[in-house]
DNA sequence: AATGAATGAGTTTTCATTCAT
DNA sequence: AATGAATGAAAACTCATTCAT
C-alpha cells in the first residue's frame, strides 16, 4: 500500500537507480528486450520516464546496465564460491554449484542474462557476448591447467576453448531444463554437469577417446 | 544482377513462396525477428508486401514458416545421415557429423533456427521450442538405450533427459563457436562433442563418476 | 455442390452481371458498404475480381448498381401495388402495404437500400439520395392532391413536402422496428403508419391542429 | 488564426481532450466514421496522433466518446426544455421544440449522431442504438400515458412502441429535411411533427381510425 | 529532483485496383 | 471470356524519446 500508493519523492540518485534497475530486470526478464516497453519499466519502477533517461540513458543503455549488474552478481557469486587454491576439479565443482545456486535463487537475473544471449547482432551484443566470453574463458583456464599438467599435445590443447564453449552451452541449457524440473536438488544437477565435463574431458586428456574406427 | 535488377513478373505461386521464404530466412537470420521488418523482406524478396501477406500470412506466420522449413531441413539432414540399424554410438556420431555439416553449409538456416531458440515467451515459442524438444528427445532416445543396456539404476536413468538437454545446449554453443573458427574441420568439432557426450555419459553409466568426497 | 464446386465458365455477360449483383447485394447488406470487400463479393459471386471490374466498374459503381436495381424493384413493387385511379388515401394505403410486403420478403434489398441512406456525403450520396427523394416526391404528390382539394392555404401546402419527408422517415424507422418484431402482421404495421399519416395529415388539412395556446 | 496557426503547448489533459473531441465530432460529421482518418482528426485538433490514442483510445473508442458526449448534450437539451409536471402533450411539444432547436444550433452534433444511426452491425452499434432506444422509450412513455388514460385496449397499447419508433424516425427525417430548408422557423417544423404525432396518435387512441373497408 | 505533456518516425496490415496470360 | 498474380497507397496504431514546467 505504501510502496504502490504514494510515490516517494526526492530520493537520492543511488536509490532511484536501484529502483529503476530492479524494475528493468523484472520487466526485461518477463517480456524480453523487444517486447518490454519503457512505459512498463517506468510504471513498475514507480518513476517517471524522464528520470529513467536522465539516470540510465536509452533503452539499450538500460538493458546493458541490467546485464552488467546481473552478470556482475553472477560472477561474484561464482567467484565467491570458489577457492582459487583448490585443485582445478574442485574449483570447477564449486563453481558449478555456485552457478546453479545462483540460478535457483535469482531466476529473473538468470532469465535476463540468458534470454538474449544468443541473439548475436542485436543492439546489445557487446555486453552480452562479453559476459559469455568471460564465462568461457574462466572454464577454459581451468581446463587448460589440467591439459597442460597432463602433457596434452598441442592439438588437444587447442580444443579446450571449444570444449569450454560447449560446456558453457551445456550449463545454460541444463539450467533452463532445471527451471522446468525444480524438484531436482541443486547438487544433483551440478554433479551431472560436473561428470559430463570432468569425465568427458578427462578421458580425452588421457587419450581415452571414442573413435569411429573402433567399430 | 539479373535476379535483383529486374523483377521477374507473373511467377507461379510456388516459386514466389520459395523466393519469399528464402528472403525471410536471410533477413531474420541477419536481424532477428524483432528488428526485421516486412519492408526489408519484401525488398529482398523482390516482391511487394501484399504478396507476402497473401501467401504467407502475418509476420509471425512468416517466421513460423521459416522455422518450420529450416527445422525440417535440419532434421532431414540428420535423419538422412543416420542409419537406424547401427549401434547407438555410431548413430550419435553420424548424427553429430550431419548436424555440423548442415551448420557449415547452411549458416543462415542455423542462425534463424538458433537465434530465437532461447527467447521463451515470444510469440513463436511453440514452433521453436517444439523443434528443440524434438532434438532433445532424439538424443534422449539414444542415451536411454545405452543406459538401459548397461543396467543403469532408476535414478541415473531419470537423468538422461537432463543430459540430453545439456548435450543439445553444448552442441548449439559449439556450433556457434565453430562459426567463429571456420578453420577447424567438421570431423574434429564433431569428435569433440562426441567425446564429451559419449565418454562423459559412458563413465557415468558405468558408475565411474566424479565425486567431491574423493578429494 | 455444383454451384460452389465448379465455376461455370463462359457465361453470357447478362448472367454474369446478375450473379455479381446478387452477390454484391448480399455482401453489402451483411457488412455495409465500407466493411464489404471486393474479395468477398468475388468469392460469393464465384467470379474473379477482374470480371467485376470489367462488368460493373469500381466498388462505388457496383454499389450504385445495387442501389439502382434494388430501388427499382422496390419502386416497381409499390407502383405495381397501387392503382392510380383510386382515391389518394387508397393509393397511399396500397402503397404502404406494398412497401411493407416488399420489406418483409426482401430483407436484404431493404437493408442495402436503407443502411447507407443517411450517410450524406459518402461517395454514393447521389444514388441513394435520389432514390429517397423519389419516394418523398411520391408521397408528396398524394398529399398535395388532398391538400389542394381541401382548399388548404399556401402555407400549409408548402408543408406537404416536409410532411412527406417525415412520413418516409417514419416508414423507414417503422420498417426497421418491424424487422425486430416479425410477429406483427403486415397489415397491422401498414395500418399504424396509415393512420399516422392520414389522420395526422387530415386533421391538419382540416385546420384541426394542435396548438400550445390551447393549454 | 491564433487557434490554428500556432499550436498551443503543454495544455492540461482536460483541455486537450475537449479539443480532440471537438475535432473528432467535426471530422466524423463531415466524412462519416469510415472515411474519417485519425490523421485528419489529429490535424484538425492540432494535436499529434499519439495524444489521441493516449487520451481517447482507439478510433472506435474515440467515436464512441463523440457519440456519448453529443448524445448527452442532446438529451440534456431536451430534458432541460421539458417540465415533467406538464401534461403529456405539452411535454411532447416542449421536447420537440428543444430537439429542433438543438439540431439548428448544433448541426455537427446532429450529423455525427444521426449519420451512423442506421448502420447496424458496425463496431459502434451499441452506443448509437442505445441512444436511439432511449429516445424511442422517452416518446413511448408519453404516448403510453395518454393511451392508458384514454382507456385504450391492449392491442392498441402494444402499438405505442411501434408508433414511437415511427415518430422518432419522422423526427430524424424531418430534421434532415430542415437542414436543407433553413428558412422555415423552428416552431413551424416542430408544430408539423407535433400535429403528425398528436393528432394522428390521438385519433387512433380515440378509435377514430382510417380503414380501407370504409371505401 | 521530478514529471505530465507531447511527438517523430516507424510498424504491421489491408484493400481497391490492374496487368499479363 | 476469364483469371491468378501483383501492387500503390494508405490506414490504424505504438514506442522510444524529449520538452517545459
Amino acid at each position: 500500500m505504501s510502496v504502490e500508493d504514494k510515490r516517494v519523492k526526492r530520493l537520492p540518485r543511488e536509490v532511484r537507480e536501484k529502483q529503476i534497475l530492479d524494475a528493468a530486470v523484472r520487466v526485461f526478464s518477463e517480456h524480453g528486450y523487444h517486447e518490454a516497453s519503457m512505459d512498463e519499466v517506468s510504471e513498475v519502477a514507480g518513476v517517471s520516464k524522464p528520470m529513467i533517461y536522465a539516470y540510465l540513458g536509452s533503452k539499450e543503455d538500460l538493458f546493458a546496465a541490467c546485464i552488467r549488474r546481473e552478470a556482475g552478481l553472477l560472477m561474484e557469486a561464482i567467484a565467491g564460491g570458489v577457492d582459487p587454491d583448490l585443485a582445478p576439479d574442485m574449483q570447477l565443482w564449486m563453481g558449478l554449484r555456485s552457478f546453479f545456486e545462483f540460478v535457483a535463487s535469482n531466476k529473473q537475473s538468470w532469465r535476463v542474462l540468458h534470454r538474449q544471449v544468443i541473439s548475436q547482432g542485436g543492439p546489445f551484443s557487446e555486453e552480452v557476448l562479453a559476459m559469455r566470453t568471460r564465462a568461457i574463458n574462466l572454464v577454459d583456464a581451468l581446463l587448460s591447467r589440467v591439459a597442460t599438467k597432463k602433457g596434452m599435445d598441442d592439438h588437444a590443447q587447442k580444443s579446450t576453448e571449444a570444449m569450454s564453449a560447449a560446456l558453457v552451452g551445456a550449463g545454460e541449457s541444463l539450467a533452463d531444463w532445471w527451471l522446468d524440473h525444480p524438484a531436482v536438488p541443486t547438487r544433483t544437477v551440478a554433479s551431472w554437469l560436473m561428470n559430463l565435463a570432468w569425465m568427458g574431458f578427462g578421458d580425452m586428456v588421457e587419450g581415452n577417446v571414442w573413435t569411429p574406427s573402433a567399430h
